[in-house]
DNA sequence: AATCGTCTGGGACAGTTGACCCGGTCGATT
DNA sequence: AATCGACCGGGTCAACTGTCCCAGACGATT
Protein backbone atom coordinates (compact mmCIF):
# COMPACT_ATOMS: atom_id res chain seq x y z
CA UNK A 1 0.00 0.00 0.00
CA UNK A 2 1.42 3.35 -1.16
CA UNK A 3 3.22 5.48 1.65
CA UNK A 4 1.05 9.17 1.54
CA UNK A 5 0.43 12.23 4.00
CA UNK A 6 -2.34 12.25 6.22
CA UNK A 7 -3.83 14.87 4.60
CA UNK A 8 -3.61 13.21 1.25
CA UNK A 9 -4.52 9.99 2.81
CA UNK A 10 -7.81 12.43 4.08
CA UNK A 11 -8.96 13.20 0.40
CA UNK A 12 -8.49 9.40 -0.64
CA UNK A 13 -10.83 8.86 1.85
CA UNK A 14 -13.23 11.39 0.90
CA UNK A 15 -13.58 10.84 -2.64
CA UNK A 16 -14.10 7.26 -1.99
CA UNK A 17 -16.86 8.11 0.28
CA UNK A 18 -17.99 10.52 -2.38
CA UNK A 19 -17.94 7.59 -5.31
CA UNK A 20 -19.37 4.82 -2.86
CA UNK A 21 -22.22 6.68 -2.38
CA UNK A 22 -23.01 7.68 -5.52
CA UNK A 23 -22.84 4.40 -6.85
CA UNK A 24 -24.46 2.18 -4.23
CA UNK A 25 -26.32 5.05 -2.46
CA UNK A 26 -25.73 6.59 1.33
CA UNK A 27 -26.10 3.40 3.97
CA UNK A 28 -23.58 1.64 1.56
CA UNK A 29 -21.12 3.91 2.65
CA UNK A 30 -19.54 2.04 5.78
CA UNK A 31 -16.17 2.60 6.58
CA UNK A 32 -15.21 -0.75 6.05
CA UNK A 33 -16.36 -0.34 1.99
CA UNK A 34 -15.42 3.21 1.69
CA UNK A 35 -11.60 2.11 2.77
CA UNK A 36 -12.26 -0.41 0.28
CA UNK A 37 -12.51 1.97 -2.26
CA UNK A 38 -9.46 3.97 -1.14
CA UNK A 39 -7.57 0.95 -1.01
CA UNK A 40 -6.58 1.64 2.61
CA UNK A 41 -7.07 -0.07 6.04
CA UNK A 42 -9.48 0.26 8.93
CA UNK A 43 -6.25 1.67 10.50
CA UNK A 44 -5.51 4.01 7.85
CA UNK A 45 -8.71 5.11 8.40
CA UNK A 46 -9.01 5.94 12.12
CA UNK A 47 -5.27 7.78 11.89
CA UNK A 48 -6.96 10.29 9.37
CA UNK A 49 -10.72 10.91 10.75
CA UNK A 50 -11.65 10.46 14.31
CA UNK A 51 -14.92 9.04 13.41
CA UNK A 52 -17.39 8.61 11.00
CA UNK A 53 -18.94 12.09 11.28
CA UNK A 54 -15.44 13.55 10.90
CA UNK A 55 -15.16 11.84 7.18
CA UNK A 56 -18.93 12.94 6.58
CA UNK A 57 -18.46 16.50 7.79
CA UNK A 58 -15.49 16.80 5.66
CA UNK A 59 -17.33 15.16 2.52
CA UNK A 60 -20.45 17.50 2.78
CA UNK A 61 -18.14 20.20 2.94
CA UNK A 62 -16.20 19.21 -0.18
CA UNK A 63 -18.81 18.51 -2.25
CA UNK A 64 -20.66 21.70 -1.13
CA UNK A 65 -17.95 23.81 -2.16
CA UNK A 66 -17.61 22.05 -5.64
CA UNK A 67 -21.32 22.48 -6.36
CA UNK A 68 -21.11 25.90 -5.33
CA UNK A 69 -18.11 26.03 -7.54
CA UNK A 70 -20.18 24.36 -10.61
CA UNK A 71 -22.91 26.11 -10.58
CA UNK A 72 -21.38 29.61 -10.78
CA UNK A 73 -20.83 29.58 -14.32
CA UNK A 74 -22.20 32.76 -15.43
CA UNK A 75 -22.97 33.12 -19.09
CA UNK A 76 -23.74 36.91 -20.27
CA UNK A 77 -24.57 37.72 -23.64
CA UNK A 78 -27.21 38.97 -25.70
CA UNK A 79 -30.51 39.07 -24.18
CA UNK A 80 -31.78 38.65 -20.47
CA UNK A 81 -33.34 35.49 -21.78
CA UNK A 82 -30.51 34.10 -23.51
CA UNK A 83 -28.21 34.87 -20.25
CA UNK A 84 -30.61 32.71 -18.02
CA UNK A 85 -31.09 30.04 -20.52
CA UNK A 86 -26.95 29.54 -21.44
CA UNK A 87 -26.34 29.85 -17.58
CA UNK A 88 -29.15 27.88 -16.58
CA UNK A 89 -27.93 25.35 -19.90
CA UNK A 90 -24.90 25.61 -18.14
CA UNK A 91 -25.63 24.47 -15.03
CA UNK A 92 -27.96 21.68 -16.13
CA UNK A 93 -24.69 20.15 -18.14
CA UNK A 94 -22.66 20.00 -15.07
CA UNK A 95 -25.81 18.11 -13.67
CA UNK A 96 -26.33 15.49 -16.27
CA UNK A 97 -22.57 15.21 -16.89
CA UNK A 98 -22.07 13.99 -13.07
CA UNK A 99 -25.89 12.66 -11.81
CA UNK A 100 -24.15 11.46 -8.56
CA UNK A 101 -22.90 14.79 -7.51
CA UNK A 102 -26.58 15.69 -7.17
CA UNK A 103 -28.05 12.62 -5.40
CA UNK A 104 -25.09 12.66 -2.91
CA UNK A 105 -25.81 15.77 -2.27
CA UNK A 106 -29.40 14.77 -1.53
CA UNK A 107 -28.70 12.53 0.93
CA UNK A 108 -26.20 14.62 2.58
CA UNK A 109 -28.94 17.05 2.52
CA UNK A 110 -31.23 14.89 4.45
CA UNK A 111 -29.14 13.21 6.81
CA UNK A 112 -27.49 16.61 7.53
CA UNK A 113 -31.07 17.75 8.71
CA UNK A 114 -31.35 14.75 11.53
CA UNK A 115 -27.39 14.82 12.78
CA UNK A 116 -26.87 17.23 15.62
CA UNK A 117 -23.30 16.80 14.40
CA UNK A 118 -24.01 18.37 11.23
CA UNK A 119 -26.49 20.45 12.32
CA UNK A 120 -26.13 23.99 10.12
CA UNK A 121 -23.96 22.45 7.75
CA UNK A 122 -27.52 22.21 5.23
CA UNK A 123 -28.79 25.35 5.92
CA UNK A 124 -25.09 26.82 4.94
CA UNK A 125 -25.39 24.77 2.08
CA UNK A 126 -28.80 26.28 1.31
CA UNK A 127 -27.46 29.72 2.21
CA UNK A 128 -24.51 29.21 -0.64
CA UNK A 129 -27.13 28.55 -2.83
CA UNK A 130 -29.20 31.54 -2.55
CA UNK A 131 -26.02 33.77 -2.40
CA UNK A 132 -24.74 32.07 -5.89
CA UNK A 133 -28.12 32.80 -7.14
CA UNK A 134 -28.50 36.41 -6.30
CA UNK A 135 -24.94 36.86 -7.69
CA UNK A 136 -26.02 35.21 -10.95
CA UNK A 137 -28.98 37.41 -11.30
CA UNK A 138 -27.30 40.78 -10.51
CA UNK A 139 -24.08 39.65 -13.01
CA UNK A 140 -27.00 39.20 -15.93
CA UNK A 141 -28.91 42.32 -14.77
CA UNK A 142 -25.57 44.27 -14.74
CA UNK A 143 -24.95 42.56 -17.85
CA UNK A 144 -27.86 43.36 -19.96
CA UNK A 145 -28.34 46.66 -18.50
CA UNK A 146 -31.50 46.21 -17.08
CA UNK A 147 -33.10 45.53 -13.44
CA UNK A 148 -35.25 43.32 -11.59
CA UNK A 149 -39.35 44.25 -10.64
CA UNK A 150 -39.23 41.81 -7.53
CA UNK A 151 -36.39 41.54 -5.44
CA UNK A 152 -33.31 39.46 -6.13
CA UNK A 153 -33.66 37.60 -3.25
CA UNK A 154 -36.98 36.18 -3.98
CA UNK A 155 -35.73 35.84 -7.50
CA UNK A 156 -33.08 33.79 -6.24
CA UNK A 157 -35.02 31.57 -4.06
CA UNK A 158 -37.02 30.77 -7.49
CA UNK A 159 -33.82 30.26 -9.31
CA UNK A 160 -32.67 27.53 -6.54
CA UNK A 161 -36.25 25.98 -6.35
CA UNK A 162 -36.33 25.39 -9.80
CA UNK A 163 -32.79 23.98 -10.57
CA UNK A 164 -33.51 21.55 -7.16
CA UNK A 165 -36.71 20.66 -8.53
CA UNK A 166 -35.36 20.12 -12.32
CA UNK A 167 -32.92 17.98 -10.65
CA UNK A 168 -35.11 16.14 -8.27
CA UNK A 169 -37.32 15.47 -10.87
CA UNK A 170 -34.75 14.12 -13.49
CA UNK A 171 -32.90 12.12 -11.27
CA UNK A 172 -36.07 9.59 -11.02
CA UNK A 173 -37.50 10.18 -14.82
CA UNK A 174 -34.50 10.98 -16.46
CA UNK A 175 -36.02 12.67 -18.87
CA UNK A 176 -33.70 15.19 -20.15
CA UNK A 177 -35.99 16.56 -22.75
CA UNK A 178 -38.49 17.81 -20.00
CA UNK A 179 -35.81 19.02 -17.50
CA UNK A 180 -34.46 21.47 -20.04
CA UNK A 181 -37.67 22.92 -21.42
CA UNK A 182 -38.46 23.33 -17.93
CA UNK A 183 -35.31 25.37 -17.52
CA UNK A 184 -35.89 26.91 -20.59
CA UNK A 185 -39.61 28.12 -19.73
CA UNK A 186 -38.70 29.38 -16.40
CA UNK A 187 -35.51 31.26 -17.98
CA UNK A 188 -38.51 32.93 -20.45
CA UNK A 189 -40.78 33.83 -17.66
CA UNK A 190 -37.61 35.10 -15.04
CA UNK A 191 -36.84 37.21 -18.28
CA UNK A 192 -40.35 38.92 -18.05
CA UNK A 193 -39.33 40.31 -14.67
CA UNK A 194 -36.56 42.48 -16.01
CA UNK A 195 -37.19 45.75 -17.71
CA UNK A 196 -34.60 48.39 -19.18
CA UNK A 197 -32.84 50.14 -16.61
CA UNK A 198 -29.97 50.73 -14.38
CA UNK B 1 -50.67 -6.99 24.32
CA UNK B 2 -53.87 -6.15 22.54
CA UNK B 3 -54.85 -9.00 20.45
CA UNK B 4 -55.86 -7.55 16.97
CA UNK B 5 -56.22 -9.14 13.35
CA UNK B 6 -53.07 -9.25 10.80
CA UNK B 7 -54.33 -6.50 8.54
CA UNK B 8 -54.90 -4.42 11.37
CA UNK B 9 -51.57 -4.71 13.20
CA UNK B 10 -50.03 -4.49 9.96
CA UNK B 11 -51.75 -0.96 9.38
CA UNK B 12 -49.93 -0.26 12.72
CA UNK B 13 -46.35 -1.49 11.80
CA UNK B 14 -47.21 1.00 8.57
CA UNK B 15 -48.16 4.04 10.58
CA UNK B 16 -45.52 3.25 13.31
CA UNK B 17 -42.60 3.33 10.82
CA UNK B 18 -43.87 6.14 9.04
CA UNK B 19 -43.39 7.83 12.25
CA UNK B 20 -40.01 7.18 13.40
CA UNK B 21 -38.91 7.76 9.95
CA UNK B 22 -40.59 11.32 10.08
CA UNK B 23 -39.06 11.61 13.59
CA UNK B 24 -35.52 10.24 13.53
CA UNK B 25 -34.78 9.86 9.88
CA UNK B 26 -35.38 6.91 7.46
CA UNK B 27 -31.99 4.87 8.88
CA UNK B 28 -33.87 4.58 12.19
CA UNK B 29 -36.40 2.78 10.93
CA UNK B 30 -35.27 -0.77 12.28
CA UNK B 31 -37.66 -3.49 12.77
CA UNK B 32 -37.02 -3.36 16.53
CA UNK B 33 -37.26 0.25 16.55
CA UNK B 34 -41.06 0.04 14.55
CA UNK B 35 -42.34 -2.81 16.77
CA UNK B 36 -41.37 -0.61 20.00
CA UNK B 37 -43.12 2.51 18.56
CA UNK B 38 -46.37 0.36 17.69
CA UNK B 39 -46.56 -1.88 20.32
CA UNK B 40 -45.98 -5.39 19.03
CA UNK B 41 -43.48 -7.96 19.35
CA UNK B 42 -40.64 -9.40 16.74
CA UNK B 43 -42.38 -12.03 15.87
CA UNK B 44 -45.80 -9.84 15.20
CA UNK B 45 -43.84 -8.18 12.90
CA UNK B 46 -42.72 -10.90 10.97
CA UNK B 47 -46.05 -12.73 11.19
CA UNK B 48 -47.24 -9.67 9.55
CA UNK B 49 -44.86 -9.40 6.71
CA UNK B 50 -42.19 -11.22 5.12
CA UNK B 51 -39.53 -8.80 5.33
CA UNK B 52 -38.59 -5.60 6.56
CA UNK B 53 -38.54 -4.91 2.44
CA UNK B 54 -42.78 -5.67 2.53
CA UNK B 55 -42.88 -3.00 4.99
CA UNK B 56 -41.28 -0.74 2.79
CA UNK B 57 -42.86 -1.45 -0.11
CA UNK B 58 -46.42 -0.36 1.38
CA UNK B 59 -45.03 1.78 3.37
CA UNK B 60 -44.14 3.86 0.21
CA UNK B 61 -47.38 3.00 -1.49
CA UNK B 62 -49.89 4.10 1.68
CA UNK B 63 -47.81 7.40 2.38
CA UNK B 64 -47.79 8.01 -1.67
CA UNK B 65 -51.62 7.60 -2.35
CA UNK B 66 -51.76 9.57 0.86
CA UNK B 67 -50.04 12.53 -0.44
CA UNK B 68 -51.49 12.14 -4.01
CA UNK B 69 -54.74 12.50 -2.45
CA UNK B 70 -53.79 15.68 -0.27
CA UNK B 71 -52.17 17.44 -3.58
CA UNK B 72 -55.98 17.04 -5.59
CA UNK B 73 -56.99 19.72 -3.89
CA UNK B 74 -58.02 21.89 -6.39
CA UNK B 75 -59.56 25.34 -6.17
CA UNK B 76 -61.19 26.74 -8.99
CA UNK B 77 -62.87 30.90 -8.46
CA UNK B 78 -62.36 34.34 -9.54
CA UNK B 79 -59.17 34.75 -12.19
CA UNK B 80 -56.69 32.08 -13.19
CA UNK B 81 -54.31 33.76 -11.14
CA UNK B 82 -56.28 33.42 -7.90
CA UNK B 83 -56.92 30.09 -9.08
CA UNK B 84 -53.57 28.75 -9.12
CA UNK B 85 -52.67 30.67 -5.90
CA UNK B 86 -55.35 29.35 -3.74
CA UNK B 87 -54.70 25.84 -5.17
CA UNK B 88 -51.53 26.08 -4.48
CA UNK B 89 -51.60 27.36 -1.27
CA UNK B 90 -54.27 24.59 -0.56
CA UNK B 91 -51.31 22.26 -1.33
CA UNK B 92 -48.77 24.37 0.58
CA UNK B 93 -51.31 23.99 3.70
CA UNK B 94 -50.97 20.30 3.88
CA UNK B 95 -46.78 20.66 3.70
CA UNK B 96 -46.93 22.54 6.52
CA UNK B 97 -49.47 20.56 8.50
CA UNK B 98 -47.49 17.50 8.35
CA UNK B 99 -43.64 18.37 7.20
CA UNK B 100 -42.92 14.44 7.93
CA UNK B 101 -44.40 13.21 5.27
CA UNK B 102 -42.57 15.19 2.89
CA UNK B 103 -39.24 14.34 4.18
CA UNK B 104 -40.57 10.55 4.67
CA UNK B 105 -41.28 10.49 0.84
CA UNK B 106 -38.28 12.48 -0.14
CA UNK B 107 -36.05 9.71 1.90
CA UNK B 108 -38.09 6.78 0.16
CA UNK B 109 -37.94 8.59 -3.30
CA UNK B 110 -33.91 8.05 -2.78
CA UNK B 111 -33.65 4.65 -1.09
CA UNK B 112 -36.36 3.60 -4.26
CA UNK B 113 -34.20 5.12 -6.74
CA UNK B 114 -31.51 2.65 -5.28
CA UNK B 115 -33.32 -0.44 -4.12
CA UNK B 116 -34.00 -2.82 -7.32
CA UNK B 117 -37.18 -4.47 -5.06
CA UNK B 118 -38.56 -1.34 -4.66
CA UNK B 119 -37.73 -0.71 -8.50
CA UNK B 120 -40.16 1.50 -10.88
CA UNK B 121 -42.16 3.03 -7.52
CA UNK B 122 -40.38 6.12 -7.44
CA UNK B 123 -41.15 6.31 -10.90
CA UNK B 124 -45.03 5.32 -10.63
CA UNK B 125 -45.00 8.26 -8.30
CA UNK B 126 -43.42 11.12 -10.32
CA UNK B 127 -46.22 9.97 -12.90
CA UNK B 128 -48.40 10.13 -10.04
CA UNK B 129 -47.44 13.31 -9.34
CA UNK B 130 -47.20 14.03 -13.15
CA UNK B 131 -50.87 13.49 -13.64
CA UNK B 132 -52.38 14.73 -10.90
CA UNK B 133 -50.47 18.43 -11.89
CA UNK B 134 -51.86 17.87 -15.31
CA UNK B 135 -55.62 17.15 -14.20
CA UNK B 136 -55.15 20.74 -12.13
CA UNK B 137 -54.32 22.49 -14.60
CA UNK B 138 -56.98 21.50 -16.95
CA UNK B 139 -59.40 21.86 -14.43
CA UNK B 140 -58.14 25.23 -13.74
CA UNK B 141 -58.22 26.10 -17.29
CA UNK B 142 -61.76 24.83 -17.36
CA UNK B 143 -63.42 26.38 -14.53
CA UNK B 144 -61.92 29.87 -15.60
CA UNK B 145 -62.28 29.21 -19.60
CA UNK B 146 -59.43 29.77 -20.74
CA UNK B 147 -56.20 27.70 -22.29
CA UNK B 148 -52.60 26.86 -22.61
CA UNK B 149 -50.21 27.94 -24.50
CA UNK B 150 -47.55 25.51 -23.85
CA UNK B 151 -48.27 21.70 -24.28
CA UNK B 152 -50.13 21.01 -20.35
CA UNK B 153 -47.42 18.25 -20.26
CA UNK B 154 -44.69 20.51 -19.78
CA UNK B 155 -46.86 23.43 -17.41
CA UNK B 156 -47.61 19.93 -15.28
CA UNK B 157 -43.95 19.47 -14.69
CA UNK B 158 -42.88 22.94 -14.18
CA UNK B 159 -45.93 22.76 -11.40
CA UNK B 160 -44.29 19.72 -9.62
CA UNK B 161 -40.62 21.15 -10.01
CA UNK B 162 -41.85 24.27 -8.46
CA UNK B 163 -43.53 22.49 -5.47
CA UNK B 164 -40.99 19.77 -4.55
CA UNK B 165 -37.96 22.70 -5.20
CA UNK B 166 -40.18 24.92 -2.75
CA UNK B 167 -40.56 22.02 -0.35
CA UNK B 168 -37.12 20.81 -0.49
CA UNK B 169 -35.80 24.29 0.43
CA UNK B 170 -38.34 25.05 3.14
CA UNK B 171 -37.32 21.44 5.00
CA UNK B 172 -33.87 22.83 5.10
CA UNK B 173 -35.12 26.55 6.04
CA UNK B 174 -37.88 26.72 7.50
CA UNK B 175 -38.43 30.09 5.89
CA UNK B 176 -42.06 29.90 5.32
CA UNK B 177 -42.89 33.27 3.97
CA UNK B 178 -39.84 32.82 1.15
CA UNK B 179 -41.91 29.61 0.40
CA UNK B 180 -45.46 31.21 0.45
CA UNK B 181 -44.13 34.16 -1.64
CA UNK B 182 -41.98 31.77 -4.05
CA UNK B 183 -45.29 29.96 -5.17
CA UNK B 184 -47.18 33.21 -5.12
CA UNK B 185 -44.95 34.90 -7.86
CA UNK B 186 -45.05 30.86 -10.05
CA UNK B 187 -48.55 31.24 -9.88
CA UNK B 188 -48.51 34.53 -11.24
CA UNK B 189 -46.31 33.52 -13.87
CA UNK B 190 -48.02 30.78 -14.60
CA UNK B 191 -51.12 32.72 -15.47
CA UNK B 192 -49.06 34.52 -17.85
CA UNK B 193 -49.53 31.55 -20.19
CA UNK B 194 -53.29 31.48 -20.16
CA UNK B 195 -55.07 33.08 -22.87
CA UNK B 196 -58.87 33.32 -22.66
CA UNK B 197 -60.91 30.77 -25.09
CA UNK B 198 -61.77 27.28 -24.73
C1' DA C 1 -65.11 -29.21 25.00
C1' DA C 2 -62.16 -30.36 21.18
C1' DT C 3 -59.98 -28.41 17.26
C1' DC C 4 -57.59 -25.32 14.28
C1' DG C 5 -55.83 -21.36 12.38
C1' DT C 6 -54.46 -16.90 14.25
C1' DC C 7 -51.52 -14.52 17.04
C1' DT C 8 -47.79 -13.65 20.71
C1' DG C 9 -43.84 -14.21 23.98
C1' DG C 10 -39.02 -14.58 24.47
C1' DG C 11 -35.01 -16.12 22.81
C1' DA C 12 -31.46 -17.21 19.40
C1' DC C 13 -28.72 -16.76 15.25
C1' DA C 14 -25.19 -15.10 11.96
C1' DG C 15 -23.67 -11.11 9.85
C1' DT C 16 -22.33 -6.29 9.86
C1' DT C 17 -21.06 -2.00 11.81
C1' DG C 18 -18.12 1.79 14.13
C1' DA C 19 -14.48 2.02 17.05
C1' DC C 20 -10.18 0.84 18.93
C1' DC C 21 -5.46 -1.04 19.96
C1' DC C 22 -0.73 -2.68 19.71
C1' DG C 23 3.30 -3.96 17.58
C1' DG C 24 5.83 -2.78 13.89
C1' DT C 25 7.53 -0.35 9.49
C1' DC C 26 8.77 3.44 6.83
C1' DG C 27 11.35 7.89 5.82
C1' DA C 28 13.19 12.20 6.85
C1' DT C 29 15.99 14.77 10.09
C1' DT C 30 19.78 14.91 12.94
C1' DA D 1 23.07 5.20 11.66
C1' DA D 2 20.12 6.66 15.45
C1' DT D 3 15.89 8.83 16.43
C1' DC D 4 11.22 10.09 16.10
C1' DG D 5 6.95 10.98 14.40
C1' DA D 6 3.97 9.54 10.61
C1' DC D 7 1.73 5.54 9.04
C1' DC D 8 0.08 0.63 8.47
C1' DG D 9 -1.49 -4.54 9.31
C1' DG D 10 -4.30 -7.39 11.47
C1' DG D 11 -7.01 -8.46 15.01
C1' DT D 12 -10.65 -7.56 18.69
C1' DC D 13 -14.66 -5.63 20.78
C1' DA D 14 -19.45 -4.58 21.94
C1' DA D 15 -23.49 -3.15 19.82
C1' DC D 16 -26.93 -3.62 16.60
C1' DT D 17 -29.26 -5.46 12.57
C1' DG D 18 -32.75 -8.60 9.91
C1' DT D 19 -34.40 -12.97 10.26
C1' DC D 20 -36.04 -17.06 12.21
C1' DC D 21 -37.89 -20.49 15.59
C1' DC D 22 -40.83 -22.75 18.94
C1' DA D 23 -43.81 -23.35 22.67
C1' DG D 24 -47.90 -21.60 24.00
C1' DA D 25 -52.27 -18.66 24.41
C1' DC D 26 -56.36 -16.94 22.40
C1' DG D 27 -61.05 -17.12 19.97
C1' DA D 28 -64.23 -18.77 16.79
C1' DT D 29 -66.12 -22.92 14.73
C1' DT D 30 -67.45 -27.49 15.22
Amino acid sequence: MARVSAQERRRQLVDAAFRVMGREGFAAATTRRVCAEAGASLAAFHYCFASKQELLVELTAQTMAGLVAARAGVHVGGSVTESLRSTLRGYWETVEQDPNRESVLMALTQHALREPALAGIAEQQYAAYHRTARETLEEIAAGCEVRWTLPVAQLARMLVVVTDGVTLAWLVDRDSDAALAALNAFADQLAGLAVAGS
